[in-house]
DNA sequence: TGACGAGTAGAACAACCGGTCGATATAAAT
DNA sequence: ATTTATATCGACCGGTTGTTCTACTCGTCA
C-alpha cells in the first residue's frame, strides 16, 4: 500500500511562487515564499540554489505553458493562417479581461529586475523570440510578403494589449488591437 | 553678498529620487537616495511624509515635463493633425533608441507597485488620461470619423512601443508603430 | 538677546532581507 | 540491518527595510 504522498516541497514551492510573484511581483520576501509553501527554508536552497534560480525556474514553467496556450488556441481556430493569428487577440481580450489579471508576469520581471544578469531574462527573452517565430511562421503559410516585419508588429499588440491593460483597467485594449492586427494582416 | 545657496534638500532629494528610481525601480531604499542627495533622514519625512509622498512627487513632476515634450513635438511639427501625430511616433523612436532608456518608468510603477492605494497610481492615471486627450483633440481637429477609439488605439501603439523598447531592445518598435498610426488616422 | 524655523547627524526601532547550517526524521535502496 | 538520499524544522548570520526620535548647528528676524 503507497502513503499518500501529494505534491513535493518542490513543487509547492513553485506553485506558490507562480502565485505570489504574480500577485506581490519578483520582490516578494522568500519567507512569504516558505509560508505560503509550508517547506522548510533550506528546501528551496536544495531545489533552486536561491531566491533567482527559483523565480527563474518558475518563469520557465509559465512561458512553457503560455505558448502551449498560444498553440491551442490557434490550433482551435482551424487551418487558416488568417484566423489562427486573428484567435490570438480574441483570447487576449479573454485574458486581460479575466478578473485575476494583473498585468504580464514577464514584462513585469524584465522591468524589475535592474539586474542584466539575472536568470529571468534570459528566460523572459527566449519565451518572446518563440512567440515571434509562432507568429511569423503563419504569416509565411498567409503568404504574407514581409513575414519579419509583421511579426514584430503583431508583437508589438500584444505587448501593448498587456501594457494597457494592465494600466488602463477597464477599457479593453484587445478590441483595439485585433482591428490594428486584420490591418497588418492585409498589408 | 548673498551667500551661494544652490538647490535645497527639497530638490537634491526629487533629483535624486528621479535618477534613482529610474535605474533601479521604486525599489530604491530610502537610505540610496538620502545618499545619492547628501540630505538628512528627516527632510525626507518632513518634506513629503515618507518614501510613498516622494515617489509620488517625482511621478507628478516627470509626468508634466513629459507632457510639455508631447506639446513642443507636435508644436515642432507645424498645424496639420496628421504630421503632428506622428511626429509623436518619430519622437518616440528618438527615445525608446537612446542610450539611457531603461523602459517606461510609468509602466514599470504601476506593475511594481502592488498596492492599489498607492498615491503613484492616481499619477499614472491621470498622465495617461491627459495624453489621450491630447490625442483625441488632435483627431477632433483631423475630422476623424471616431476620435475616441484611435486614440485610444494610439495609446496602445504608445504603450508597446515604450514596453516594446524594454523587452527587446536592438528591434526599434517606433517605426513599426509609426506604420500602424498612420494606417488609424487614415482610417 | 532671544526666539524660531530649517537643516544635519545619527541613534534606535521592529521587521524583514537572502542565505547558511546543524540536527533529525523518514523511507527507499543496498 | 545498514546505508543513502531526501525533507523537515528552526536557529542563526550580517545587513537592510522604512520610520521615529533626540540633540545640535546654523541663519534670520524681531
Amino acid at each position: 500500500m503507497t502513503t499518500r504522498t501529494g505534491p513535493g516541497p518542490r513543487e509547492r514551492l513553485l506553485e506558490a511562487a507562480r502565485e505570489l510573484t504574480y500577485r506581490h511581483g519578483v520582490g516578494v520576501g522568500v519567507d512569504a515564499l516558505l509560508r505560503e509553501a509550508n517547506v522548510a527554508r533550506r528546501s528551496l536552497y536544495e531545489h533552486f540554489g536561491g531566491k533567482d534560480g527559483l523565480i527563474a525556474e518558475v518563469l520557465r514553467r509559465t512561458t512553457a505553458e503560455d505558448e502551449d496556450d498560444y498553440l491551442r488556441t490557434m490550433r482551435a481556430a482551424g487551418e487558416d493562417p488568417r484566423a489562427r493569428l486573428l484567435a490570438v487577440f480574441d483570447r487576449l481580450a479573454e485574458i486581460v479581461g479575466g478578473p485575476g489579471f494583473r498585468g504580464c508576469r514577464y514584462l513585469a520581471a524584465d522591468l524589475a529586475l535592474a539586474d542584466p544578469g539575472h536568470p529571468a531574462h534570459a528566460v523572459t527573452r527566449d519565451y518572446r523570440e518563440r512567440v515571434r517565430r509562432l507568429f511569423e511562421d503563419e504569416l509565411v503559410r498567409l503568404g504574407h510578403r514581409s513575414p519579419g516585419r509583421a511579426a514584430d508588429q503583431l508583437l508589438l499588440l500584444v505587448d501593448g494589449v498587456l501594457a494597457a491593460g494592465a494600466t488602463r483597467p477597464g477599457t479593453n485594449p484587445a478590441i483595439s488591437a485585433r482591428e490594428l492586427a486584420e490591418h497588418i494582416l492585409d498589408a
